[in-house]
DNA sequence: ATGAAAGCGCTAACAG
DNA sequence: CTGTTAGCGCTTTCAT
């Protein structure tokens, strides 16, 4: 058996409430006192045992992160800034995957059961309409990333917002017959982004195509939000011949890397044949010169972990519902230096 | 508070220890009052408390996953597969990243010291010399995954292998003049490639072109296995003009995208110009058209999992290095489609 | 300032 | 089969 708080207390010759008391800076404690007892811990190499503090102070210094499966690099990045806010502040990271939209609530279930974690981070998805109450009741906060909900602090990007800019920009350069790909209504960005597209058609006194409008499914995984969904729908797309839309807003990155894979397979070229706005600007959007919307992931997490300490120390007041624009970033696929002529209404 | 055991016991007319076997399924208790208990338990919508049970149990049910700061996509699958399989066993997953190298030490001391973990899983990243005896004095076994160490259990690509067949493979298309960029040789997968390399070409007869051969310094991180650094070592190889390599072999696939820009931006054409085979097989190889060797990253976490369980269940006998075999995945960018001519040496 | 003791919520050994 | 009790290792009153 590893080295307990008694042992140090034997040795030290006290009790162990002063060795508690040593370790965690008390400042009941004499200073002489205190000097002996941690040189007499760290001979021991004594380490407090944290699933006994945790039980004791009623408090894990963990937080769960909920990602639903792990399809889109998104994620990655921000978990990892997650990760390293969380870090600064010594608290530890559990990870929870969903595999299934329909298996979300078990894992909330989980967490708020095992009373493992202090606050929740949930990404992209939106707990089911009785879990409010479960988590004020069971007292752990939580704060939804990329996802919103009425009576849940959220912090998410302005997507309807950002879609709005990326359409507008096309139909700016020029283009009247607009398309959309997008991932399945069942996620929130996805709905978002069909309204922020459909508001600038409208803006701009255009009508939307339906047959230019494709929806990925959500059961080919992450939302629909995939490059192999990209890929079929711009299949599609182009299936319509002559009538295919002249430019394309694509709700994700990974879509439009699978989108432009169709194009160049069926011999055409970006953005000659076909002009590309894409949306979140993964690493590998520079790469291919994907014109998109990049979101400022690194804010969103920095927030997110800030928002949830303070919920966590009950010193959060108000609701919080924050939304952060996505920027464009304008590169190849658009055509915007092709510097098109903006033919009349 | 939250409802405890002695509640369920109160209401139930038993004593703690009976609603502990129920909840438990223990063989030593009546069917009836088991189900009377149970039925009580969730009318109060009682759960176990998880850090109590841990602490009575000295068994946590949770692994650590520690990862070298996620700049590598190659991590994100890993991560998912493993979370997969963890979960399959009900087991949670604390994740740490390493940011900087002269910290990993640090994170394995946090992760040893306050026992919050049964079993460690180290991706990429070897840990110190004396870190094998804390790992054994703290009885929690440590399964390395791509690193290795004599005195751990390890499961890793056969790095050499398959920078081996990668080359060879360029050799047999024809090439004479072969580059090769590679991370920073800090990181172990980067010295068994260089090897591979090495062997290729010497056993072809080959000599290797020192000023062909590029180490990315691990200071741009991901032990310099990202596009960016992929992308300046090619433009160093470009600068040598017309004395540069007809093929290289890059040591990881972001790197060979930052390559690949690198040789678009020079107005020049992979293949014909320059061939190109990568390692790794992340998705975004095949949207470029990318030859690259593919690792079995699946495989390699239901493995690895796999045999932290045995270890922690003290099941496991004898040591445990295990070597998957990347397989090599042939697109465009080797060129093989234009079936050269072999020169005779 | 410090020691003693009472929890934290549960499991497991020990009687019966 | 079941109740009782002694931990698990620490924090935190409550006296002193």
């Amino acid at each position: 058996m590893a080295v307990t708080i008694y042992d140090v207390a034997r040795l030290a010759g006290v009790g162990i409430g002063t060795v508690s008391r040593a370790m965690n800076d008390s400042r009941h404690i004499h200073p002489e006192t205190r000097r002996r007892i941690m040189e007499i811990a760290a001979q021991l190499n004594y380490r407090p045992h944290g699933v006994a503090q945790r039980l004791a102070r009623r408090k894990n210094f963990t937080i769960a992160c909920v990602v639903p499966f792990f399809f889109n690099y998104f994620y990655l990045d921000l978990l990892k800034y997650i990760q390293n806010e969380l870090g600064a502040y010594q608290y530890d990271l559990f990870l929870y995957s969903i595999d299934r939209f329909d298996n979300k609530n078990l894992v909330f279930d989980r967490v708020l059961a095992e009373r493992k974690t202090d606050g929740i981070l949930i990404i992209s998805v939106e707990p089911g309409p009785d879990y409010t109450g479960k988590f004020r009741s069971a007292k752990v906060p939580v704060i939804l990333v990329d996802a919103t909900h009425a009576q849940l602090d959220s912090i998410v990007i302005a997507n309807r917002e950002g879609a709005f800019v990326a359409t507008e920009h096309l139909i700016r350069l020029g283009h009247r017959h607009l398309g959309l790909i997008n991932g399945d209504l069942n996620s929130f960005p996805a709905r978002s982004r069909l309204q922020g597209f459909q508001e600038a058609m409208s803006r701009h006194g255009l009508v939307v195509d339906p047959k230019a409008v494709r929806l990925c499914s959500e059961k080919s995984g992450a939302h629909g939000f995939n490059e192999q969904a990209g890929y079929l729908a711009m299949q599609e797309l182009l299936a319509l011949k002559s009538d295919h839309p002249s430019a394309v807003f694509i709700a994700s990155d990974v879509q439009s890397i699978g989108a432009m894979r169709a194009i160049r397979e069926a011999g055409l070229r970006v953005p000659d044949d076909l002009a590309l706005v894409g949306f979140d600007d993964i690493d590998f959007a520079k790469y291919v010169g994907l014109t998109t919307m990049k979101q400022p992931l690194e804010e969103m997490a920095r927030l997110a972990v800030e928002r949830l300490l303070l919920r966590m120390d009950n010193r959060a007041e108000d609701d919080f519902h924050l939304e952060l624009s996505p920027k464009l970033v304008v590169r190849r696929t658009c055509g915007a230096t092709k510097r098109r002529v903006v033919e009349p209404v």
